[in-house]
RNA sequence: GGUGCGGUAGUUCAGCUGGUUAGAAUGCCGGCCUGUCACGCCGGAGGUCGCGAGUUCGAGUCUCGUCCGCACCGCCA
């Protein structure tokens, strides 16, 4: 037996028995005769204690250790004289009678600790030591936990986890496949899935009318801080369910996951809000509603005074900064150069100060009266102290700016607190968005969105002003500005999927091709269905209060999409190449 | 595809308008230290300044190219 207890465990009440820990040496402190060594593994960290004129041999032996040695040691529980309240067993530590080095350790590369003073590089180069420190053991068992309280929940309410193929066929709507070869068919290919979309469909129409998977998935795209190329879902899919069973049940999941995960109570009723409200009030699909600082429309206040930027323009709208009046000359034209950014792309800012003696002050005194000015700041919500800042553009566009420029100033009044949670539900999203370049119409959500019911004529309509105002009962679950996840109701009749196929400019053959497995799924017996997908890793990063998922992931890629520690993808020897019937294209390394 | 920031000791960083021997902290090695837990004290070793060109009497520093990392835009049905 390797071991009679972990390194987290021991207390006061253990005192007096002789225990076996195995562990990681964390570090060693030698007072003379006397040396201390701390003892780490996955549960916690125990110190232990040697005396040189008792025990010389140990004593000896622990001189010998370096940090991230494996060592196997017994001893006897002992009260410490001065006790470290910062450790759980911090008040005891253990008077070693015996020592063996399982594995002696290279020096690692950066410190294995809370603050570690390694860079991002080398951590991600030597993960699994990175993977030693708390942060990341606390993110990974934070996974665990949610990855748990999720089954827990799901299969309460009657949820199968049913495994779908992760060797499919590609469908390039959308985000780019990855591909695999197959080597008993040349020249032909798999595609890793995007999400296990349409195999739920098929499980619903195979009657198991509640499904759940918490599943990778893989998106051959540009990687961010909170996008791997392959992540994880929490796909689920119900029958015989409208819109809103989906977002109760869901709705359900989230608030156990809060509370089981990490104890906090979210409001009782999860508000809703519409795409347009969102896009109107927010400039955002997935708005912050932890603070105000709504956008107002002020169209037909600014325009007629001879002012030709506002003139000219679809749409003027602003944001009410709350107590920023006094912002100087030199703070406003910081957010003048902030909002011309091409990260935001305005032209450029005009500001209305309503100052606390009652006076206004704007960039635009040369074209409206005080009085109009107070007029368009009212409208904008504004009082006395406030500060207006006003953008313009084509309507989504500037709203778009407005709702990035609103959640800067949040940010930057501290509006924006990680540790508390303000979720949403944004529904009623347009089906269909149209796409000037390719000059057709693209699904917002997925082709398998179902039209509203009372919006299936427009549906059929060859208008595009009739497709572009169709609605889907789709909806997005929003927490604090971050999409966590989204779903439908989904469409259960072939017909109505064949004439999306054809909104969407996919030809018959095409479609057949394709997706001729649903159509013809459809025609057995489809049962109304609909479902939804949470990102499991923003989700767990969320809960931990970080943006970046990296960290709840055991095994991330970087920026690039590679992964350095294994320094994938890598080429493959001609061997490989010449079964896969391939031929080199990689550049030599 | 694009923008920004970064790359100097094992590690994290400093290094001014170009200037003679490139620093600090930490880690590492050696010594001292019997209640430390960010231990302390003394000493030591440790550098292809990412790589390649260019400008210059002289480049860690300036210019161009290139590679790598991070963040963002595009992209992510």
């Amino acid at each position: 037996m390797y071991r009679t207890h972990t390194c987290g465990e021991l207390r006061l009440s253990d005192a007096g028995q002789t225990v076996t820990l195995a562990g990681w040496v964390q570090k060693s402190r030698r007072m003379g005769g006397m040396s201390f060594v701390d003892i780490r593994d996955r549960y916690g960290v125990t110190q232990l204690r040697v005396d040189e004129t008792t025990d010389p041999e140990v004593s000896a032996a622990v001189a010998r250790l370096g940090r991230e040695f494996v060592i196997q040691v017994t001893g006897v529980v002992e009260e410490r004289q001065s006790k470290n309240p910062k450790l759980p067993t911090g008040e005891i530590e253990i008077r070693l009678t015996g020592l063996k080095v399982l594995n002696a350790s290279q020096t690692p590369p950066f410190t294995i600790e809370d603050e570690s003073d390694g860079g991002e590089d080398i951590r991600a180069k030597y993960r699994y030591l990175d993977l030693r420190r708390g942060p990341l053991k606390r993110a990974l068992m934070l996974r665990h936990r949610m990855a748990h309280e999720v089954r827990n929940y799901l299969d309460g309410k009657g949820f199968l986890e049913i495994e779908t193929p992760f060797l499919i066929k590609s469908t390039p709507e959308g985000a780019r496949d990855f591909v695999v070869p197959s080597r008993m068919n040349p020249g032909e290919f798999y595609a890793l899935p995007q999400s296990p979309q349409t195999f739920k469909q098929l499980l619903m129409v195979a009657g198991y009318d509640r499904y759940f998977q918490i599943v990778r998935c893989f998106r051959d795209e540009d990687l961010r801080a909170d996008r791997q190329p392959e992540f994880t879902q929490i796909d689920c899919e119900m029958s015989f369910v409208e819109q809103e069973d989906v977002l109760d049940l869901f709705e359900g999941m989230m608030r156990h996951l809060f509370r089981e995960v990490i104890g906090v109570t979210i409001a009782p009723k999860i508000p809703r809000m519409s795409w347009y409200d969102a896009m109107d009030n927010y400039g955002s699909d997935k708005p912050d509603i932890r603070f105000g600082m709504k956008i107002h429309e002020i169209t037909p206040l600014v325009q007629g005074h001879g002012f030709s930027v506002f003139d000219g323009v679809e749409y003027v709208g602003a944001i009410t900064v709350p107590g920023a009046a006094g912002y100087t000359r030199k703070q406003t034209d910081e957010l003048t150069e902030w909002v011309k950014r091409p990260q935001v792309g305005a032209k450029g800012l005009v500001y209305i100060k309503l100052n606390e003696d009652g006076s206004v002050k704007s960039s635009v005194d040369k074209f409206y009266a005080p009085e109009d000015l107070q007029r368009i700041a009212e409208a904008a919500g504004a009082q006395k102290g406030d500060l207006v800042l006003v953008l313009c553009g084509a309507r989504r566009k500037a709203q778009t700016m407005l709702g990035v420029l609103r959640i800067e100033m949040g940010n930057r009044l501290g509006l924006r607190n990680p540790h508390e949670y303000a979720p949403l539900w944004v529904v009623d999203f347009p089906l269909l968005e149209w796409d000037d370049e390719t000059q057709r119409f693209y699904a917002m959500h997925h082709p398998f969105t179902a039209p509203k019911p009372e919006h299936i004529d427009w549906f059929y309509s060859n208008r595009k002003e009739d497709l572009e105002r169709v609605c889907a009962n789709a909806y997005d679950f929003v927490l604090n500005g971050v999409e966590l996840g989204g779903g439908s109701i989904r469409i259960h009749e072939a017909d109505v999927q064949q004439r999306m196929f054809e909104v969407l400019g996919i030809s018959k053959e095409d479609a057949d091709y394709k997706f001729g497995f649903i159509i013809n799924a459809f025609k057995f017996g489809a049962p109304p269905h609909g479902g939804l997908a949470f990102g499991f890793d923003r989700v767990c990063a969320l809960f931990g209060g970080q943006e970046t998922i990296r960290d709840y992931i055991a095994f991330p890629k970087n920026n690039m999409g590679r992964d350095v520690m294994l320094d994938a993808p890598s080429r493959i020897d001609d061997i490989q190449m010449d079964e896969l019937f391939l031929k080199s294209t990689a550049p030599e390394k």
